[in-house]
DNA sequence: CGTATATGCGACGTTCTGTAGCGTTACAAG
DNA sequence: CTTGTAACGCTACAGAACGTCGCATATACG
């Protein structure tokens, strides 16, 4: 369940981006979403890569494939962070946090509401899940 | 002074945390320092390219090249932690952190207690920036 | 059953990385 | 001044990752 998932291209990020926005979706739907016109075989190319990295999974409908996100835009988000806290910080996401407000990114009050905000999230579907 | 640092790869990156480890540093003891055993001529090539990248400096003694790194090692992960949260959650922090504790990397207990950690790093070093 | 259409596979040029050989230069000893 | 030596930059090269497609193939549907 700790799956790495490897590193994303720009197209592939945009694409991604674009299954996490608009909720199941086909090669031609993405096509037509890009920024770039691109055609159909890159897009299918590009979708069928991001399955094998573990991003999205497909069902079929009739001759079509239909692709979903494997997982929700903000765990992949998450994991993205640990790997960096863990690659540079030795895991330590306080050094990295102390690095934010360091560098003006975030300050503590904005840290404070933001672990807030996070709880009551939490407490707010905390229900179906537990 | 938000300048974009490129990836690292594996050896680029080990290199990095020798070079923020151990103070300023020649290639000669980088070398020694690896866990892989390399050529001088590749240990100064990753030196060259992590400072053609934005991550180290060098200084001149004699005729030998010292490294410094050119940003603190936390500084250079809150940026790649920002550039994830821009990446994939449009900037929001706050989507992130939800993700990690959802992900059970990270609890509202720690979060609260990284934002007092925080703040009290903040404090102890404020009296020499402000 | 034939046709349109969506799919998979393979390919190609480029860029990034790990890894290293080699020619060059500067400094110290003879 | 000549030469050995140590440190340097430059160039290279193979392999993986990406962006981009063309094309042969499979398969709903009329």
């Amino acid at each position: 369940m700790d799956d790495r998932l490897p590193e994303l291209g720009d197209l592939e990020h945009e694409v991604m981006q674009l299954v996490w926005a608009h909720g199941p979706v086909t090669a031609e739907v993405v096509r037509e979403r890009l920024s770039r016109r691109l055609k159909e075989s890159t897009v299918r190319t590009v979708l069928r890569r991001l399955e094998e990295k573990g991003y999205a999974n497909h069902t079929v409908d009739g001759r079509t494939y239909v692709y979903h996100a494997a997982e929700p835009r903000a765990r992949v988000a998450a994991k993205a962070v640990q790997r960096i806290v863990d690659w540079f910080c030795n895991g330590s996401m306080e050094e990295v946090l102390v690095g934010m407000v360091d560098n003006a990114m975030l300050d503590q009050q904005q840290l404070r509401t933001l672990a807030d905000q996070v709880a009551k999230a939490k407490k707010a579907r905390g229900v179906k899940k537990e």
